[in-house]
DNA sequence: AAGATAACAGTAATAATTACTATTATCAAA
DNA sequence: TTTGATAATAGTAATTATTACTGTTATCTT
């Protein structure tokens, strides 16, 4: 992978943030530094720095969301305002008794509920 | 909800698999009995299906895939052949200590790993 | 410097899903 | 039972998120 200032300006915004944001989000604030960047390399980036195991690519839901904490942590999505908060890897605690064979690679956990804002 | 056909028959398919299908399968199946049966009514029940809490949605992934068992189990996604299979609940724990707040109304757990078959 | 090519911007294409519209089916009340 | 209101439908167009393509530019190695 070759150095590329978009990509590092991608990783840099990604990181400065805890809000979860997805590929618009980011190629809006990136187009303040770089006017004419294109919403495709936002894209093409976000792949390559997940393939690459520099950041986190959440799934669940419609559109694709990204974590520049890669450190071992879960999400919450509040089903008000779509926003999605951490959850401190020692509040949560999961044990899976493998079955059938079944080699697991990862877990991906997201509890839906209401954050403390959205229930008034 | 007004009752239809289309929608039964759609809630029996559904109930009649494990295999966690997606709305094209759904379509197809349904067309061997409704011939003229519209890809748009599959997703509109698909979707009323999963407000009224009588079907789930599993949304981790590029394509929602649906799940006629609303009974607590959990699943793992083979990223080999891209099934999806569940796992008995009692094989899973799961506790959060919940903080700030949030009021947690579900949990989706997905564990992504290779099964058997794919692991050759 | 020069050559090879990864990455880019800009744009077109794709895939999943939703919206629209005129017609049909359901169901409650006359 | 008809009748009337409208939910649901089939068929199609539109939208949204994402990926692919293409000619040009930036990076990096020799």
């Amino acid at each position: 992978m070759r150095y590329s200032r978009q990509r590092e300006a991608l990783l840099h915004l990604l990181r400065s943030t805890t809000s979860h944001p997805d590929a618009e989000w980011l190629y809006t604030g990136l187009r303040k530094e770089y006017p004419n960047i294109s919403l495709g390399t936002v894209y093409r980036n976000l792949r390559q720095l997940t393939d690459a195991g520099e950041i986190l690519e959440l799934t669940d839901g419609t559109t694709s969301h990204f974590d520049g904490d890669i450190s071992p942590h879960y999400h919450m999505r509040c089903t008000g305002c779509r926003r999605i908060y951490d959850i401190h890897k020692d509040n949560v605690s999961i044990t899976v008794k493998t079955e059938d064979g079944f080699r697991i690679d990862g877990i991906s956990l997201m509890l839906n509920g209401i954050c403390r804002n959205c229930q008034r």
